[in-house]
DNA sequence: TTGAAAGCGCTAACAG
DNA sequence: CTGTTAGCGCTTTCAA
């Protein structure tokens, strides 16, 4: 593999010109610069990153840690967007998945250090608080979909899900439901929370009458080991009289959607004529491939 | 940020011993290794891979090219396993999208390079065959889902297409089905041809007719840019009179298995009843949430 | 079993 | 505009 001391000698330069050149510094005559980059070329010379991070302690890597955030399917965009960012800054990303465990979650801290990674995206699944706490010297780091509790320090970006459950329910209502029922995530999760709290809110103002046993978890279990109970759960709801049925189903997710659009199946309810159904998320998989759409 | 002289000093050793014991070197005492791990763990000495690559070559890490890999169900386990037995060999896992386009790709491995990464995962979304045209030098690359046309001297893991292909046959044939549709993959796709010929073969042997009709693509499009039409598909398939239309469906795979279930719900014919449906590849996040399973 | 000297490939700091 | 010197943090080589 060629040196940077290689490109030198081919275009009779000093290293530090060839440096220069890498690099895209000024102060290089546009006739040295040519020699230069034909040497380059010439050699198929490609920069060290590692010898280079010895002097300049930048390694032009930034690092994703994700909770289990590469298995759902919205993680898929977060990471997307991620990669399509750092591509712009001639950095790349090294991503890591720690399981959810305590301890994989050192290991990969560790492991950036070593690489020496110039910043960290700490990414979770549901949007959630976490306790958050990184080795030190700390490296720069974001929190992506948490928050870190008793730590106002940490930039974090989380999403608005107080808002998108306003507008969920609004939209039901301003469809003309009045009888409306509410397929959760799992109540423990931030997001179900203020969600739900939207939810309530909207429906208290707009006047409109709220059934508690209309609303229910489509998810049983703790946070991270739930399994998903949406389909007998809606099941459940829908199997009263038509009098007394909610109209529409609110969903926590499109996964839960999706079940309970089985479920009205099951039923013989006709979507949306007998039940209507208002996902959330977005997930792709779902949300494009599911009759009616 | 300490480095391996801070430790030397506080050890009282020179920077070598430390280097050894830091790498597991054999040729130091129990006595003077103990100093050198408290001394270690008294700075919070993490080694710098970067410095280390330029006397050894070895980066410590392996590099996946995906093409859209992450996007699909199948592919995340396919990460999954691959950063298990990395986290066990004290490698890290550099993972990088090149979308499917070729300057992405270009970029990827040329990444890779700069970080002189000590070999290359070279991943794709569907079993396919691949112009494989990476950068020299070469680094040790091993493919996975694909196959190097004209090039047998890189390995690869592959799935065994066929094998699938044919145990899907059996299974509706063992389970009484003559009347046999099959709504494939992109039939351009190198696992839509290996399962076809299965299929057929399997059907030949069994002395089963196959009706044309009844096999039908349930995406329209080039490979990598398809559009799923298996519901429109299926129901056209199933919209035949009962005594003319399959008493099973084979899916090319589960995306196009859930389309063919709404497509049931949509005619009103009960599953497994009236037309039985046989998923492939194992989507979690549908073969588990679907009903019936 | 240990350490001194040299050098990996690169860039910072400075001089010209 | 260009080059020289020094040195980043580590490992290799070889001597002690």
């Amino acid at each position: 593999m060629q040196t940077i001391r290689d490109v030198a000698a081919m275009a009779g330069v000093s290293d530090k010109t060839v440096s220069r050149v890498v690099n895209g510094e000024p102060n290089v005559s546009a006739k040295t610069r040519e020699r230069v980059e034909e040497a380059i070329a010439a050699l198929e010379y490609i920069p060290n990153m590692g010898a280079r991070l010895t002097r300049t302690n930048r390694s032009g890597v930034i690092g994703l840690i994700t909770d289990v955030v590469s298995t759902t399917p919205n993680s898929v965009d977060i990471i997307r967007g991620i990669q399509d960012r750092i591509s712009t800054e001639k950095q790349s990303l090294l991503i890591a998945n720690t399981s959810g465990t305590r301890e994989e979650e050192q290991r990969v801290w560790r492991t950036f250090q070593e690489h020496r990674i110039d910043g960290v995206l700490f990414a979770t699944m549901y949007h959630r608080h976490i306790t958050f706490d990184p080795p030190k010297p700390a490296m720069p780091t974001v929190l992506v979909n948490c928050t870190a509790e008793g730590r106002d320090d940490v930039p974090a970006v989380v999403p608005d899900d107080y808002q998108g459950g306003q507008a969920a329910a609004e939209f039901a209502l301003d469809a003309g439901h009045r009888r409306i029922g509410f397929v959760t995530l799992n109540p423990l999760i931030l997001a179900a929370r203020l969600r739900g709290q939207a939810f309530e809110k909207t429906m208290q103002e707009r006047g409109v009458t709220i059934r508690r046993d209309w609303i229910r978890s489509g998810y049983a279990g703790g946070v991270g080991e739930e399994r998903i109970c949406a389909f007998d759960v809606a099941r459940d709801i829908l199997s009263a009289p038509a009098a007394d049925r909610p109209t529409v189903l609110l969903a926590g997710n499109d996964e839960i959607a999706m079940q309970c659009l089985f479920a009205a199946h099951a039923l013989h309810l006709r979507v949306p004529d007998d039940v209507a159904i208002i996902g959330f998320d977005d997930f792709q998989k779902i949300s494009a491939q599911v009759f009616p759409r």
